[in-house]
DNA sequence: CATGAATGAGGTTTCATTCAT
DNA sequence: GATGAATGAAACCTCATTCAT
């Protein structure tokens, strides 16, 4: 009863699929429902109904509750990082090489809903899904180096300021953009106006770039450093 | 922390009525709860032994769950609001008042990780519980107008650019506040290095201040502006 | 503080009600209650609401929720026995003393649903409560035995059949009507027609009417007696 | 009562599948649940208890307690329906068919308490249950028009009155039959004189008979239709 | 006579997980 | 690989009732 990859399964060819996709199947309908309800509001009914599967098969594969958010986890970081390593900013000037980090920050963010999602969950559950995952801890991401190398090209010709930490930068880019989108909800609850529009979101891009390269490109007096 | 009428209260211990005290009690208790495990994890039992009353009292007090967390959020809505209130920023020049409202959202964040905690689960529920408290939508920020003059003041005396949109300007204090804290467990878990170190904690809000202060003193050239 | 039903209360007159006040105002209260929910269904909490008086209040006019069930019970037929006792029909020929009594039954059914509600719940419960109440034991109708003497008038003067038994008789009539009015919600929701409507329940009464004479005035041969 | 397919099936005991097993066991134990204390009184505990299952299974056949009240409704109703439709009331003469509809209503009601109680709670919720199941509405009781059917030939070989309306008539038999069932404990406790003994019984039946034969066979002077 | 605060027991329902096939 | 049936623990919530005043 084992599927045949062969031509035996080309001959009777009964199941509509496989193994690979029943796990790929429910890897899907599970980032949805975590990044929907958080760790403790999905449901396994709900992820097994969306993924057209048995729960028990859901068990099959991921013992856990736990272990299959790891995993989705893990795909989501590993998602990203593959986006990033397309990214190719050694090439250009310094500003335009962060013109570009940032705006690939904002519509990664902006078209993975699910990623801001799971931060979140993961965040309230400080973190403990991550730290069980050796696979995520080592995905650390190569934008930092990056970073750092474009900073330290800008201090040189003397387009960006000195003392510039990549980590604190890294987490301000993340960070301008995160808490827009992830908070937008309850900020278009309060001030009564919605922060999705096209033209919403255009007009935040240009801000958070104008945000950084101001911060990169202004002397940085001394009085700043505390 | 609660208003002592006079000396001899304190003396004597007359606490307020047992029914203002349960009542606070619970809030307090539903606060710690929701925001330790976020809506849908947090336990109706665990609140009411947090709170040292019976089940039902909450019940007595609060209809549901789901309107003790409005009450939750209303509390810490009107929390920050009133410390906001306590800050005279109109009196001081641009810069320094910009300083004082950057170190005051940092400290916040820092000192109420509940408000943090709170946010992070309304806004994975699209914010449905804030929507419902006409009392909170109505608790609109008025930081928002103090950063318009502020700002307008600032491109006056020449110190700041123009442009700047106050509530573009408060979005981003707030996030470069609020992903560096809120994400502290994932972000240490991924970098390895410990973000909440005294020591740490002084040099991101000097990072933060060094951002705001550098967007809003660089010239800002046109090609920033899309 | 306690009430002065005399000059002083007068002159003072704080209080818009008494305690015979408050006591029957439970008992309307909770006969619309108990009728609307049964006694299962009923709650203390929405009897004090209705009486618009504190739940202990209840508790102190009737020790228990069945107790005060067994008030609301007494009341009721002690409201049905002082309107049967109103009616006067020795004087009256048989067939008319049948249909004023068949009339009045029917009328006194249609104006007191609660009386049917109640006696639905008593009857799920196997007549528990009203056993405990030697009150309503002793409230035997005084009809069956005006129904004996109409019965044998009407036998004795030709118009009435022989060897009818007034208990069953009795039984019939109130079924005869019980059936119809208690029973008009399943009626009506499965065969798709209103029976409340003013002409439909003329309707009935003229059915029923005719039944009961029908019976009376009839021959009854031999086999119909098994 | 469960058919039996085969001689070797009463041999082996090979039950039904566990599933339809269980459900029905479920379905079995509901009714005496609900009978005996009506919709707001029964406890699922008490069904799972009865039917020696986990309280859960019955959520996952019939999601909540209203629902599994509907599919006893069902159940009760497709019982009747069945039994009804077993009677063969064309061949024979309107007064033999009057008889054996009498009898067998009176039989059905007698040996199927459970009927009358569920009806009892059912109206007391206003129909809500049995108004949401389109299946019981369809199940429209083909009496009424075997009962048509009955009246008219009486009417034309000159047994049965005219103007007989066969849904009052219908009503009337349940009636006359209900009211002593169902309302047995109350009026026994009122006349201090037991309903239920076998003689009883009898003589109820040959009284209602009595009636409904009496109202038929009589003239039905105009005036008696008011 | 009247009240608001408080409770314990138990109700329906949910949920992650396992059993048997 | 895949399934439907079944479960125990615990969740939210309800209810009649009592305590203290």
């Amino acid at each position: 009863m084992l599927p045949m990859p062969s031509r035996a399964a080309a001959v009777v060819e009964i199941r509509p699929r496989d193994a690979d996709r029943s796990r790929e199947e429910i890897l899907r309908a599970a980032m949805t429902e975590f990044a929907e309800n958080g760790f403790a509001g999905a449901r396994i009914d709900a992820i097994a109904e969306r993924a057209g599967v048995n729960k028990k098969l859901i068990y099959y594969y991921f013992a856990a509750k736990d272990e299959l958010f790891v995993a989705v986890l893990e795909q989501t970081y590993a998602d990203i990082r593959a986006a990033e390593q397309a990214l190719h900013l050694e090439a250009s000037d310094p500003v335009q090489a962060i013109r570009t980090l940032v705006a690939f920050t904002w519509r990664h963010y902006l078209e993975h809903p699910e990623f801001l999602a799971l931060l979140n969950s993961e965040n309230m559950h400080r973190a403990g899904h991550l730290k069980r995952s050796g696979r995520i801890r080592q995905m650390n991401s190569p934008l930092i180096e990056t970073l750092a190398t474009i900073v330290e090209r800008g201090r040189r010709d003397g387009s960006f300021r000195a003392g510039v930490d990549p980590l604190q930068l890294y987490v301000s880019i993340a960070g301008l953009a995160y808490f827009y989108l992830s908070n937008n909800h309850t900020l278009s609850a309060i001030f009564g106006r919605s922060l999705m529009t096209p033209a919403a979101l255009d007009e935040r891009l240009a801000h958070i770039t104008a945000v950084v390269l101001g911060y990169l490109t202004s002397r940085g007096p001394q009085e700043e450093h505390d």
